[in-house]
RNA sequence: GGAUCUAUAGUGUAGCGGUUUAUCACGUCUCCCUGUCACGGAGAAGACCGAGGGUUCGAAUCCCUCUAGAUCCGCCA
């Protein structure tokens, strides 16, 4: 080893020890008679003491890769804020393994350069401490799933990532075949169909930490390869399942966290939607939606008339409401295609703001009564035709007034299980879509509703909600054949559809296929509660931008025609890549 | 496919029609300094203000187009 301790490790004890660090210079304090240099490795910093005679034959700068041989000594004035503060080496040597270029941004935890030339650096980026934290986690995540996986009976199984490409959910990434000129593999969007086939093999438990690669528009907590805690097993029931997820998740916060996660509570798919406004709810704060359209759609206010009303109140906020505050809730409305949005305050027992002279006396009076409003409470009204517009629409209102209120804490954590998805989504159309995958189990006492009205159906998915962030989702899979055709036919998927599809699971599954179920938990989603950013990239080592584009080596990039020529394909679109 | 915001030395910013040879901080370079740890002190270099076009006597500043990035909607079975 060319190091005999690392730049974390020593303390008051190791006085007098003779030592050599490895690591990069974090930074030189040359005092004239007396140079300190802060040596930085991943593990942490420890300050060497140079004599101006040895810094003078090196001259070492920022972000030199460096060792340095001396004796561990006790400083004579310490720094508290640093774990090996109470110690400095006394420096008789340093080895310059290779000197920097002054480097593009200052790599300080606070370092404020811009995200694009933080990845175009990633390297340098990466050697920040927060950032080696953030690594830390990825790994814990990793080990401590294994951990836990493997104590609890299962198997860790490897999937393929070359599979074939189908033609349902996210848009695949595409490998070409040499060997097979124009044809092409699948990027796995997830081992889903592979885990089912297992299931049906015997394995009984099985997991895998799974590559999983969708080609669809990223946002700050997507990416377009990214990975999942990925599981599933035979001869359950929905709470077996669930338990496994609550078991794990509970693990894994306590041992990187240390944190004790609350028993993680049920809700129904139609309660999140009808009180959170959303089907990922935040459960740190109240401030639930309340269904007013028996008060408004007859107030005397024509644009609520025959609408759906529901009413967000903002506790003790109407004195700090602005217009551009209004103007802004108007534009997140919009996202969900709302207008009909309006600001009603409670001022001095009466309700006041500009459409309130639309209502009736009446329905002013239930108003207030309904939603318990106290003086400066700020109401927000919502009407649409769409239920579902219009509580969507509010609970991003909510979202944002709770943020703005600091009720969305860091260090609380409320974790759930939304339960009750509807088994299909009816399109405007008319036609049926599967709101998961064509194999995910009805309800049972909801079948007889699968020839009468499909989308009464309940399904068995469920997704882990923690402080309005979807951390997994899972479902049991149908295990009978008769029920698996039916829903087929409520999807319109013809056998040649199917056959071409995904025959060959269906082929597998006339072979004996136990009860079973799992689930997909994000790993880097997991990672960023973790580790408290909001942003997947922080937790990621190279990661891409919004455009599924990596700065750093300039990818993806075209490649020279004779590659292209063997694969069979033509690429149409020249090569303008000398622009960059 | 759509919406919003952003673009000024290496990094982050100020300036938002003319007293600007573009502000400040950090970083970089030189010199001084025996206990610093965001060391301190003195000095220096470094930007044609994302690109192109327009308005104007005059544009970093106003307008248009483009490019790049970020955030959101659609999308993500």
């Amino acid at each position: 080893m060319l190091r005999t301790n690392t730049c974390g490790e020593l303390r008051e004890k190791d006085a007098g020890k003779e030592v050599t660090l490895c690591g990069w210079v974090s930074t030189v304090r040359n005092l004239g008679a007396l140079v300190f240099i802060d040596l930085r490795d991943k593990y942490g910093i420890t300050q060497l003491n140079v004599d101006p005679k040895i810094y003078a034959l090196t001259n070492v700068r920022s972000e030199y890769c460096i060792s340095a041989k001396g004796k561990v000594v006790l400083r004579s004035e310490p720094n508290k804020d640093l774990p090996t503060g109470k110690i400095e080496i006394a420096v008789t040597e340093i080895n310059v393994f290779s000197k920097s270029e002054t480097t593009p941004f200052e790599l300080t935890d606070d370092t404020n350069a811009s995200e694009d030339t933080r990845l175009l650096y990633r390297y340098l980026d990466l050697r920040r401490p927060i950032m080696q934290k953030y690594m830390k986690i990825r790994s814990d995540l990793n080990f401590y799933t294994r951990e836990y996986m493997n104590q609890h009976g299962f198997q860790e199984i490897d999937t393929p990532t070359l599979i074939k490409s189908t033609p349902e959910g996210a848009r695949d990434y595409l490998v070409p075949s040499r060997i097979y000129p124009g044809e092409f593999y699948a990027l796995p969007q997830s081992p889903q169909l592979y885990k089912q086939l297992l299931m049906v093999s015997g394995a009984d438990r099985y997991f895998q930490l799974a590559h999983c690669y969708r080609d669809e528009d990223q946002r700050a907590d997507r990416q377009p390869e990214f990975m999942q805690i990925d599981c599933e097993m035979s001869f359950i029931d929905r709470e077996d399942v669930l338990n496994v997820i609550e078991g794990l998740l509970k693990y894994l916060f306590k041992k990187i966290d240390n944190v004790d996660l609350p028993d993680f509570y049920r809700m129904d798919y139609s309660v999140a939607i009808d009180s959170y406004g959303c089907d990922k709810p935040d459960m740190r704060f109240e401030m639930l939606l309340n269904n007013v359209t028996d008060i408004m759609s007859k107030s005397g206010f024509k644009a609520y008339e025959g609408k759906v009303v529901k009413a967000l109140v903002v506790p003790n906020y109407a004195d700090k409401v602005s217009r551009k505050n209004m103007d802004l809730d108007n534009l997140t409305a919009k996202k969900f295609k709302v207008f009909g949005v309006s600001h009603v305050k409670m001022e001095n027992g009466v309700l006041t703001g500009s459409v309130v002279k639309n209502f009736s006396a009446d329905s002013q009076e239930k108003l207030i009564k309904k939603l318990n409003l106290k003086n400066n409470d700020l109401v927000i009204l919502c009407g649409d035709a769409s239920f579902s517009n219009c509580s969507y629409a509010l609970g991003a209102l909510r979202s944002e007034y709770g943020h703005k209120l600091g009720l969305d804490k860091k260090n609380v954590y409320k974790p759930l299980f939304l339960i009750n998805w509807p088994l299909f989504e009816k399109e405007a159309d008319g036609h049926y879509e599967s709101l998961s995958n064509p194999f995910t189990r009805p309800i049972d006492e909801d079948l007889p509703l699968l020839d009468t009205d499909p989308t009464k159906v309940r399904s068995t998915s469920y997704d882990t909600i923690l402080n309005g962030v979807e951390l997994s989702s899972g479902a049991l899979r149908i295990h009978d054949s008769e029920v698996q055709k039916k829903v087929f036919e409520i999807l319109g998927l013809s056998a040649d559809d199917i056959n071409s599809r995904f025959g060959f699971l269906v082929k597998a599954l006339k072979f004996g296929v136990p009860p079973e179920g799992g689930f997909g938990i994000g790993i880097e989603r997991l990672a960023m509660e973790l580790a408290g950013t909001d942003n997947v990239r922080d937790v990621v080592a190279f990661p891409k931008n919004l455009k599924a584009y990596e700065p750093m080596s300039d990818c993806p990039s075209f490649v020279p025609t004779a590659d292209t020529d063997i694969l069979g394909i033509k690429v149409v679109k020249e090569d303008t890549s000398e622009k960059k």
